[in-house]
Parts: C-alpha cells; structure tokens; sequence
DNA sequence: GCCCATAGTGTCGAAAAGGATACCGTGATG
DNA sequence: CATCACGGTATCCTTTTCGACACTATGGGC
C-alpha cells in the first residue's frame, strides 16, 4: 500500500526537496513525527493527541514511516498489548527540518488564522 | 480544485507543521519552488526543468501555490504569450524550509541511491 | 496554405488515498 | 456472565489525485 509516490525521482537539481518531502507527506506523518519528537508514546498515546485521524490512517501512516526507517516499532508481548514508538536515529536527524515546517508555520499560517477570527 | 486538503486544522501543537506541509506538498510544489528560487521563469521554461511533469499538473500546481500567495503570476498580453512567475515575498520566506528539505534530501536519500547504484 | 511555438483549458478514466464500520483475542474488572 | 481496554485487521465505499489526450487563439516563418 502506497510508497508509489515517486517511484522514479527523475528530477535533476530539486530532486532531494521532493525525495524529503514523499517521506513526510501522507497527511499525518508531520504531526506524528513532530510529536514523536517528545519522545517515546504508545499507539493510543499518539492518538489522543490527534483527534480526528481513525484507527486505519495511523496504523497505516506509522507503518509507513517505520517501513522508512524514520520511527522504531517495539512490541512488547504483553496482555492488554502495548507497542511503543520512537523516533529512530534518521527520524531524529529529521528534527530541524520538521522545526523549520512549524516555525514558518506559526509566523506564517497561524498568525493569519488569529487575524481571521 | 483541491485546496480541500485540511481545511479543519485541529490538531494542536503540531498543527502549524502540518499548515505548512499543506502548502508544499502535492508532487511538484516543492520543487517549482526550489526552482523558482533561482529566479523569474516563465512556464515553458519551469516545465523543461521538470521532465516528466504534464502541462495540466503544471498548470494546477502554479495556480494553487499562486491562490497560497507563494508565488506571483504575471501576464504579458503578447503573442506568443508570455507568462512569468517568480517567487512573492512569502514565497521567498519559505527559502529556509525549502532549504531545510534539499539538505536534508540530499544527506540521507541520495546518499543511500548512490550506494544501492 | 501549413505548421510551429506559447500558455494554457476540457474531458475522460484509472488508480490511490482515506473515511466508516465491524471484527479479533486476551485478561482484568464489575 | 458481560463489558472494557489495547492495538490492531478486514472490508466497503467515496473522494481525490493525476496522467493521457485533444483542443484553443494568435502571429510568424517556410
């Protein structure tokens, strides 16, 4: 499922900016990896910090990310079950790229919606 | 077309992240702008950077980082016609992240295509 | 008279994304 | 005995995305 996006990165100097940005689109996966960012949280833990997004989207969006090597999935086999998630060592070299999305988006964005209200 | 894409920004403290990558996704956003950062272009001259993108997609793409207010649009009433674009003083804001995306890009995707080459 | 280039637009249809809902096993709790 | 929480799956269906292709107007060159 998914990961078609960009199967071919025939772009010459603008390449990499695309190849960043297929590993962090997908709707969700800016906010999970910005969370994430605090540290490590269980599935249900992320979940409540993201109202609206179904059970299917964030198992979906945080297999994609592990299968991208950006988080890291351990499972501990217990009753009820708990799985915890954490950034892994490239999901924390995403750090500044991820600051420099909120940052332009809190001077940018949010301040405008202020405005509008 | 499109911009229905979180219309409802209700997640918290991520939310700006997301804002922000609501603007620059969509398959060739990232790149006309990194491409736009070099300077005015007009749209033939975009599309030949971009091999394999059609002239409709180009077309909705310029529009929407247009109606973002990323980009400024600007018509020559001559025949052949002639268009320019280049980057408003938003857009240009954005250079950092931008920036931010091809460094990033560049480290850790390319990186790995030369190796699995 | 015909074709070229420019900067598009319109329509079609396939494929992908994504939402709703129901279901799973287990152990604790009421 | 019924129910809840956990971390998911499975299935269905609607919406969105995006590529292919055809079409437009105008003026200049051959």
């Amino acid at each position: 499922m998914a990961r078609t996006r960009h199967a071919s990165l025939d772009c010459s100097p603008g390449c990499a900016v695309e190849a960043t940005l297929a590993l962090i689109d997908g709707k969700w996966k800016g906010v999970i990896l910005h969370h994430l960012g605090e540290g490590t949280m269980r599935f249900n833990e992320i979940r409540r910090r993201l109202p609206s997004v179904t059970q299917r989207m964030l198992t979906n969006q945080l297999r994609e990310l592990e299968a991208d090597g950006l988080i890291t999935r351990r499972v501990y086999a217990e009753v009820p079950p708990r799985v915890e998630y954490s950034l892994s060592e490239r999901g924390r070299s995403l750090a500044p790229v991820i600051r420099a999305l909120k940052e332009w988006g809190d001077e940018h964005v949010m301040a405008a919606l202020q405005k509008a209200a």
